[in-house]
DNA sequence: GTAGGGTTAG
């Protein structure tokens, strides 16, 4: 209800803003407009400066996920009260309100109540970050705040979320009667930590004491953070839910989507999220994400597509994942098509949808269009600049990506482990051998990090790469343990098939063979070897080897899009209703190709190791069937853009050289692990990669 | 006009 003090009108508009949020619920974007009007009569009437008026608007737009809105009309008031304040922090996310929370404390003006603590301790909670909440918590007690029931739940909550169960327990012991809420953040508070037996006892307290559990109890108690080695327990909550009659609530539902996504069960994640009549912003999302997690992307897609098609509008979430999902998928045209949308909806740009946008962008080829957002964007995170970092490494551009990381030190940001990882990618793909050394160094000797598996992967392919075969092997017996697995090795048996190695080869693939004896790329690589250097019985013992184990190979297919429409490619595919066109077509630039100085390399055909040799000479790999049907499909001068979901293969890549330079295209290849650009018959990455 | 427990993101 409207304060009684106010004003007629103040007093008409806040009932005018409580209706509009009610009917919000779900968070309906297109709501913002008739938000925007109904502030702007407030301003104009002189409201600005109104604490309950403001509180309103800053709640009202906190609903339809303009936290940026919000916090404009928080700023336009000259003395928040206590209430103001308190609306804000619980707008604001995570560091943002533990900042705020110091800010009203230092500026002294209004004096932070129970609520406020209740708002800052989640925040605290959510970061894990345990000194803040006992800051917060001392400063409690000062207060005579810290007996308040909401507050002792919140800090029950945060102990708990921070890894300290016991301060949690002992708090919810000394409460003289423990409420429902208070049961729940335990009980979630044992499930955050894994301890599955204590939540479940604890639930079935609640049950005996006569308290009823509510939706938010069963989503506490739903392990989604601790998932695996729980699926029995699954099958039991699951079982619960439909007898307990909450087998249509939406918030019990994603939870079970949640965590049948990190379970990787797909279809009972799907089940739980079509079981739900009433779907809300949240179900859509978990569905959304969990789909893009699972690298099922087009599904990812497919449902965003489905959630326009039934007018719900999205929220930045449901943008962040679908974007995500797009730049797996390499496809263009659909992460543009999401850009529109954002506009379209007026949706918040804040820093996770504009950092997805730019990893969409970098991965789906446009790297000058990935920069030109970064560079526009004045709420950069680390996670923008690794992004962007990695993006330069992705597209072969190390000295870029050096570059940046100095900008981003000489910003003051401190980089983290991921940050050293994009650094050292683009170094290894980029050549630069001193500078990835350099970088290495300085991650562990002066920031302190223990470098994972992918560092040290990445440092034995930098120095592997430039041929530095034994520093490589060298430098092996100095990383940790825990990193020294297939992908250490890996890396150093290709980088002795690039420098034909062969007794090095043979030591890094006799560890592999034990390490990951399913793998078949590994039996490819030193097969190949072998062939290159003319030891064909052992290249067959090795290809024999892999046969006996009936390893299976990922078919290599490549993906176009023209105009809107993708098209897929499989290796010797004659599916393609253009086909016969794509094949003479083919045929004709061969001719051109050979007199251009082409040489076709039937070596790369031995990658496959279980098909009979015969075949691969008649069969055209993906990515020569995609290029010529992109020529054949495209104004001379376009750039043609493919993705190939296996790394190119070397005569693809001599190939697609030559086709650059007779037909004077752009060619854009993006494989496995990282883009070409093959430009008037050179390639970006040097032929490096 | 505000708050504690729960699900979603780069």
């Amino acid at each position: 209800m409207p304060s009684p003090g106010l004003p007629p009108p103040a007093a008409a508009l806040l009932a005018d803003v409580g209706a509009l949020r009610r009917s919000s619920r779900g968070g309906v974007a297109s709501l913002s407009a008739s938000a925007r009007a109904l502030h702007g009569l407030a301003v104009a009437a002189g409201y600005a400066g109104d604490t309950f008026v403001a509180s309103a608007f800053t709640k009202l737009y906190s609903t339809l996920s303009r936290g940026d809105d919000a916090r404009k009309v928080f700023d336009a008031v000259p003395s928040p009260d206590t209430v103001l304040w308190n609306t804000l922090l619980a707008v604001l996310s995570r560091s943002e309100a533990m900042e705020a929370f110091v800010r009203m404390v230092r500026a002294g003006s209004a004096q932070p109540d129970s609520t406020t603590l209740s708002s800052v301790l989640p925040a605290a909670a959510e970061v894990a970050d345990v000194t803040m909440g006992r800051c917060v918590h001392a400063f409690g007690e000062k207060c005579g705040l810290a007996q308040d029931e909401h507050v002792v739940t919140a800090l029950i909550s945060l102990y708990a979320k921070c890894g300290d169960t016991e301060c949690a327990r002992r708090l919810f012991d000394r409460m003289v009667v423990p409420d429902l809420v208070a049961y729940n953040a335990l009980i979630s508070g044992y499930s955050v930590n894994g301890m599955v037996g204590l939540s479940v006892e604890l639930f079935k307290d609640l049950v005996t004491l006569g308290l009823r559990p509510t939706s938010s109890t069963l989503v506490a108690l739903i392990p989604v953070h601790s998932p695996f080695g729980h699926e029995q327990l699954t099958r039991c909550l699951h079982a619960y839910v439909v007898k307990a009659g909450f087998d249509a609530n939406a918030p019990v539902l994603t939870a079970l989507t949640t965590l049948y996504c990190r379970l990787n069960d797909m279809d009972s994640a799907r089940k739980a999220f079509d079981a739900m009549p009433e779907k809300t912003m949240e179900s859509w999302n978990a569905m959304i994400s969990g789909y893009a997690q699972n690298g099922l992307t087009e599904k990812a897609v497919a449902l965003f597509q489905k959630m326009q098609a039934l007018n719900v509008p999205p929220n930045p979430l449901t943008i962040s994942s679908t974007l995500s999902a797009c730049a797996q998928l390499g496809a263009l045209s659909l992460g543009k098509w999401v850009h529109k949308i954002i506009s379209k909806e007026n949706l918040e740009l804040n820093v996770y949808v504009i950092t997805a946008l730019i990893d969409m962008y970098v991965k789906c080829g446009s790297i000058v269009e990935a920069r030109r957002i970064f560079d526009r964007m004045d709420n950069k995170n680390v996670v923008s600049w690794n992004v962007m970092i990695s993006g330069y490494g992705l597209h072969g551009q190390g000295a870029e990506a050096l570059k940046l990381y100095k900008d981003m030190l000489d910003a003051n940001l401190l980089p983290t482990s991921s940050t050293f990882l994009s650094v050292l990618y683009a170094c290894s793909h980029g050549g630069l051998v001193e500078e990835g050394r350099t970088a290495f160094r300085s991650m562990t000797s002066h920031y302190g990090f223990t470098p994972g598996i992918e560092h040290c992967t990445c440092m034995v392919d930098l120095l592997g790469r430039a041929g530095r075969l034994k520093e490589a092997y060298e430098l092996i017996s100095e990383f940790p343990k825990s990193a020294i697995g297939p992908g250490v090795w890996g890396a150093l048996l290709a980088a002795c098939m690039v420098h034909k190695d062969a007794d090095l080869a043979k030591l890094a693939s006799q560890k592999l063979f034990e390490l990951e004896p399913e793998n078949t790329g590994y039996y490819v690589l030193l097969s190949n070897l072998y062939t290159s250097k003319k030891q064909y019985s052992e290249a067959a013992g090795v290809r024999q080897e892999a046969k006996s184990k009936k390893l299976v190979k990922t078919p290599g297919c490549t993906l176009i899009e023209i105009g809107d429409k993708p098209h897929v490619f499989m290796a010797g595919d004659r599916a393609h209703p253009q086909s016969d066109a794509i094949y003479s077509y083919l045929e004709k630039l061969t001719t051109k190709m050979i007199e251009a100085g082409y040489r076709p390399d039937t070596e790369a055909a031995l990658y496959d190791v279980e098909e009979e040799e015969k075949e691969h000479m008649v069969k055209v790999h993906s990515e020569k069937l995609a290029i010529a049907f992109g020529l054949l499909n495209t104004e001379p001068g376009t750039e043609i853009r493919i993705i190939k979901n296996l790394r190119v293969c070397l005569d693809c890549h001599n190939a697609t050289k030559i086709i650059s330079k007779v037909t004077q295209r752009l060619i854009v290849v993006r494989d496995a692990s990282r883009f070409h650009h093959f430009r008037d018959g050179v390639c970006s990455c040097g032929d490096y990669w």
